[in-house]
DNA sequence: GACTGATGCTGAGGTTACCTCACGGTGAGG
DNA sequence: CCTCACCGTGAGGTAACCTCAGCATCAGTC
């Protein structure tokens, strides 16, 4: 908008974001992963053989529509779904060796981007972005 | 990773965003409205009688989800539909008296919040922050 | 003044990412 | 061994998008 002086900061935060998301949106192209997926794909690779539920907790989602992610991660051959031998009940996912070959090329190609955005500050400014940030978050 | 000092100031971005987003839903309850219409509602109140088309425009979806967004306010009674008395196939928004209403109440409310987490920081830093947003954002 | 091609909105129908509810299989404590 | 809690999933629903087709209208050409 351009508004007066935009002293809302949390419109410029929000953005921010935005634009962040829209870029990542695009550097996933090449693996056709809908950055839902894509950060399921990273949630599943740093805690292997995670059960659905955690999955679903670490997502923030129920757990219903955490078995629709590993779904459709399955079918595309990126994650499998493994029994737990402690308990029945419960399901175990990990990665496959495509979906861990997949995940790190993803997760290197992110980082890139981010850090190509991040290149317009220099590093003590980005260090201080890190710092006000995180003291917006210190408790959600 | 969760690595050492999370150096990635991406993710910082991205989970300060959206803690901001998910307060603002808890403001916006008692008006029962979602993000989305509200959002919408902001748009049409800074541009009185825009069209349909360009109000697509502004909030970055296709014409014809212009429609439905439209529709919903429309039944909810905070805007309604004229038509262009220049251009008998568009239609031109604007907000009811209710609309008007509710938008100011909600503006103020959205206002409030962002400030109440914004007050965490000091002035000068959070001018600052405004500074290095500004600076990401400078061209997309 | 009629023809042609673009433009503005909407009906129909599809997709994605969620949800709740109900259920069968399983574990665990009384 | 019985009950009660918990795990994942089938069934079915919703919100917010999309594309495609169609009708009304406008603007320019002859």
């Amino acid at each position: 908008m351009g508004g007066p002086g935009t002293d809302d900061v949390g419109e410029l935060l929000l953005r921010a974001a935005r634009s962040l998301r829209g870029r990542w949106r695009e550097v996933l192209e090449p693996w056709d992963l809908s950055p839902h997926h894509a950060r399921a794909l990273l949630v599943v690779a740093r805690s292997q053989g995670m059960r659905l539920s955690e999955l679903a907790g670490a997502l923030h989602i129920a757990p219903r529509s955490a078995t629709e992610v590993v779904d459709a991660l399955v079918e595309r051959g990126l994650v499998e779904r493994a029994p737990d031998p402690a308990d029945r009940r419960a399901v175990r996912v990990q990665l496959t060796d495509e979906g861990q070959r997949v995940q790190a090329e993803v997760h290197a190609a992110r980082r890139a981007d981010s850090r190509a955005l991040m290149a317009r500050l220099p590093a003590d400014e980005r260090a201080e972005l890190a710092r006000l940030l995180r003291r917006l978050l210190a408790d959600s």
